[in-house]
DNA sequence: CTGTTATTTGAAATTAAGATTCATAAATAT
DNA sequence: ATATTTATGAATCTTAATTTCAAATAACAG
């Protein structure tokens, strides 16, 4: 069968000017059709609104409303939504810039299952598994994994420990012994601080896992326990979003590891003593 | 995976009386609702239009199209019903929980659609855009969110400003003024601390604006404007994860759209002042 | 009890989305 | 050069979705 988008290809040649923009405006964005209106389409793509209905007769949709869902249901299938994304468009609304951030967000998580590697992700369990105290580390974009990992691992009844503060670090590490694991989380795995403190901490005696992209960045070399993050591609202008989204995929990875292993009793006692907690408050 | 029936069906219990009609007209007839309007539905099933709205976000859904797209993807997929994923296996290696991870992480941020409003987004982002100073608060799961927020716009140029301390907090809401923003950030819409001073920023003239699920809690009603994170399934052991994800998208999504609006210039600023801060360093 | 407040609800009004009409301009044929 | 067809968008109309508002009812405090 073919797809829609197909369809419309082929007719490009047969349509009229206005609705040729149409259709290759479609063509090029795919994804972003279904939750737009005539009115959006019409600006974005340059048209009036008027041929747009026009267009969806002239390629066989009763109305543009089935014309949507007809897509809709091409794209789940065809599962075509690998369509490079990266250009913003002058015009984006909020929600149009809404679903692309969806857009990236996912496929960001997606691709975290290429460079994971099995082995290497069993050792960083056990190591936390056994460890006495976990210190996370992360600057930028990554103190957000970070700080989401301290916060789930202390729930967990671990010595869980970060901070954004380098200093404050330095007088961390030294109470650091071969029995405590120290996590260092950057992109780029060059990042000085990250990297200036895993190699302390290392030489301290413990375990260095890394978060970081699969690359031969310094930190990458150096690290007991590489887990590896994707190479999404790093617009600026986006920022760290994707690559915190992969890390924190991992940071959720390895609390779930941890946390299956302990049983579930571990974080029963947590949430009865919070509750208790809470109504003490004041 | 709960489907969208079955959820109705739980909810049941928690609704009106006029909205129960309509959750039972709809599991009576499911395949009927995708093709309806709310006038149809509505003399169908003996209530108003506005009712419907309402159980529509009752359950969850930002409004009475989504409801109806979630519902037809419900009912297309449930024979191709995935692997059920919701249980952990006794056996699951960290791997097949990386997998598992990936899944639940993707489908959240998936579901953001479906409780996002168009209208507040685009309040949400003019209020920012137009801040003097931007507060960012949440406590628990929700502070990952919040840290994430408060570097982003930082990174932005704004004044922007969060702390986990509940009392630092307390100093700082007295100094926000009509032109500042409290942006709350709470799962559940219930956390005392998160709503406390949401009140406080509030009665100062700050806008407050509430990143939380779509349901009625106390946040939900209070807030100037409400960005809706879709109610994910709360699994105690997962732990917030989900909605971690979900808020991030959200907090993405404001920064993209007030980023895009500044223009390129001002992150590249932001960068070169970076490169030469960091060469200037020890 | 009684007055007060909150909740539920649908009628009516508003807003937004989709489709249609019609005048105009360009292309083509005669 | 004139008539005819075709393509197009502005304005209009129609329908659908959402919000507002006021009445009715339920819950509650004094």
């Amino acid at each position: 069968m073919k797809s829609l988008l197909t369809k419309i290809e082929l007719a490009l040649g047969q349509l009229s000017a206005a609705e040729r923009r149409i259709g290759e405006y479609i063509i090029q964005q795919p994804d972003a059709i279904p939750h737009m209106t005539t009115k959006e389409l019409s600006e974005k793509s340059g048209v009036s609104e008027a041929t747009i209905i026009r267009f969806c007769k002239s390629i066989g949709m009763g109305s543009f409303k089935s014309f949507k869902l007809a897509l809709m249901k091409d794209l789940a299938l065809s599962d075509t939504n690998l369509t490079d994304f990266s250009v913003l468009q002058q015009k984006d609304s909020p929600y149009d810039l809404f679903h692309k951030v969806i857009h990236v967000n996912k496929s960001a998580i997606e691709s975290c299952a290429d460079s994971m590697d099995r082995k290497e992700l069993m050792k960083a369990v056990d190591a936390l598994k056994a460890a006495q105290k976990i210190v996370f580390f992360g600057v930028g974009g990554s103190s957000t994994a970070a700080v989401d990992a301290q916060y789930k691992f202390m729930r967990l009844g671990y010595q869980s420990i970060t901070s954004l503060d380098f200093h404050y670090m330095l007088s961390l590490i030294p109470h650091l012994t071969e029995n405590d694991v120290f996590v260092a989380i950057s992109t780029s795995g060059q990042t000085k601080d990250v990297l200036e403190l895993a190699r302390f901490a290392k030489k301290r005696g413990a375990k260095v896992i890394a978060i970081t992209n699969l690359n031969k960045s310094p930190l990458y070399k150096e690290a007991d326990i590489r887990l590896c993050t994707p190479n999404v591609e790093q617009d600026f202008r986006i920022g760290s979003t994707s690559s915190r989204m992969t890390q924190l995929t991992v940071v959720d990875t390895l609390y779930m590891s941890v946390f299956h292993h302990l049983g579930e009793n571990v974080l029963q006692q947590y949430y009865d003593a919070r509750k208790e907690m809470e109504s003490l408050r004041r």
